[in-house]
DNA sequence: CAGCGTACCTGTAAGC
DNA sequence: TGCTTACAGGTACGCT
């Protein structure tokens, strides 16, 4: 469930469905499900075991869970989750058979249980110190260390479009690669990178020091746009690797407009949609919509 | 040090 | 049919 809203269809699942409850079991049952968590696999278990998760918190395509602090204060530690290209974090109960690529589970108190099922294992869980953001913005709620890099996001209220702008301008690449770096504004991944760039009409390889101010909030509000619509749908699943936690998967796919659509026509202007090779992966785009720039930076 | 290429995994589908 | 290759929603790390 990788881009920023799938991931957020299960941070609201999760929220529905997991908070409060004890802890009661932890398994990990591949190890590099928790690499992240440099203590070890005991460690992580013994962070967890007899705890509640206070809350389901996202920025970007990253999501955590505060663990309730024992004294009653603000939690101190968190559960931090990424679910890379194929992780799933599935609500079960004890009667659900293991899935194949189950990786971790949590049993709670009430016979329900929180399941990591990840088939390619570049995700993973670990546990970590919340730290104060240092990313802009007034409000300041923690965030896990290992993500106080990670820019906001989008959808976030206090994402400051000047200052994307002003860092957006200073680099030297292309928007596509520049939307991708999750340092700079986070939660974009290959499909909803393509998509607003086609609706912004700017071609992947643009580079970023010729955009002026109005342009890139022409792509800012292309791509919150396109993530806006997606979540109302449940997100994007091409397959039965990305769904909800509940097992349902979302319906966007059937919106797309150029992401997967090499030689189908264009939804604007009819003319056949080009895939090329990008970052070991595929860059989707309208070659009539979207003409190659003068220089271009890939 | 910013930017870019590659490695990390498993599975599916297409090509021969 | 079976083998090989290309490709898949992402990030981290090493090299230049």
């Amino acid at each position: 469930m990788p881009e920023l809203p799938e991931v957020e269809v299960v941070r609201v699942g999760l929220a529905e469905h997991i908070l409060d409850r004890t802890i009661t079991a932890v398994e990990v049952l591949h190890p590099r499900a928790v690499r992240r968590h440099h203590a070890g696999d005991g460690d992580f278990s013994a962070q967890l075991l007899g705890t509640t998760l206070a809350d389901a918190c996202r920025r970007g395509k990253y999501l955590w869970l505060p663990i309730a602090d024992s004294l009653g204060g603000p939690p101190m530690v968190s559960l931090l989750a990424h679910l890379g290209m194929s992780g799933q974090l599935l609500v079960g109960t004890r009667r659900v058979a293991d899935q194949v690529h189950l990786r971790v589970r949590l049993r709670f108190a009430d016979d329900t249980d929180l399941r990591f099922v990840d088939q390619r294992t570049f995700g993973g869980l670990s546990v970590e110190p919340l730290t104060p953001d240092s990313t802009s913005g007034h409000l300041s709620p923690a965030v896990p260390e290992p993500i106080a890099h990670i820019a906001r996001d989008p959808l976030d209220p206090s994402f400051d479009v000047d200052e994307f702008a002003t860092r957006l301008r200073r680099r030297r690449t292309g928007i596509k690669r520049a939307l991708l770096d999750q340092g700079l504004v986070s939660g974009i991944g290959n499909i909803y990178a393509d998509e607003a760039l086609w609706r912004a009409r700017l071609h992947y390889a643009r580079p970023t020091e010729t955009l002026n101010r109005p342009t890139i909030a022409r792509v800012l509000d292309a791509v919150a746009a396109v993530m806006r619509e997606a979540l109302a749908q449940g997100g994007t699943s091409f397959d039965r690797l990305y769904v909800n936690v509940t097992g349902q998967n979302g319906y966007f796919d059937r919106s797309l407009d150029v992401y997967g659509r090499e030689d189908r026509p264009c939804h604007r202007c009819g003319a056949p949609i080009a895939r090329q090779p990008f970052m070991n992966r595929s860059s989707y785009f309208c070659p009539r919509c979207q003409p190659l720039p003068r220089r271009a930076r890939y």
